[in-house]
DNA sequence: TATCTGACGATAG
DNA sequence: CCTATCGCCAGAT
C-alpha cells in the first residue's frame, strides 16, 4: 500500500501500537518498519507529541530507557513484564 | 523558505 | 562510564 499522505505519523503509529506486550523495539527498527529507516529522531518526536501510544515499549538502540523518562520509564516497562536493570532493558542477552 | 529543536544512532576520545 | 561530534529525519516556529 501507498501509505497514504500521512505516511509518517500513521506508519509510525501503527508500528508502535503493534508492539506486542512483553516485547521492546528501538526508535530505529520503529522508523525502519513505518518505512522510514534512519528517521529515529522523528520516531522520538512523534511518540512524544502523540499521546495514547505505548512509547515505553521503545528504547534507544543502545538499551538504554528514555532520557529524563527513566523514572517513569523502567516503572511501565516494569508493568509489562520486562526486566529493567539500572535504567537498560534485558534484551536476552546477558553479559 | 530558513532555522532550530529533539523521547536517535554511531563513532571517537 | 562519560562527553563530544557528525549524520540523519520530520515537525514546529
Amino acid at each position: 500500500m501507498t501509505v497514504r499522505g500521512d505516511d509518517f505519523t500513521e506508519a509510525v503509529i501503527a508500528v508502535v501500537e503493534s508492539i506486542p506486550p512483553g516485547e521492546i523495539s528501538t526508535y530505529g527498527e520503529v522508523a525502519a518498519e513505518a518505512g522510514f529507516p534512519g528517521a529515529a529522531r522523528a520516531v522520538g518526536n512523534l511518540l512524544r507529541t502523540t499521546p495514547g501510544l505505548p512509547w515505553w515499549r521503545v528504547i534507544t538502540a543502545t538499551g538504554r530507557l528514555v532520557p529524563h523518562h527513566e523514572r517513569e520509564h523502567a516503572q511501565r516497562l516494569r508493568a509489562e513484564g520486562i526486566t529493567v536493570n539500572k535504567g537498560k532493558v534485558i534484551m536476552g542477552r546477558l553479559p
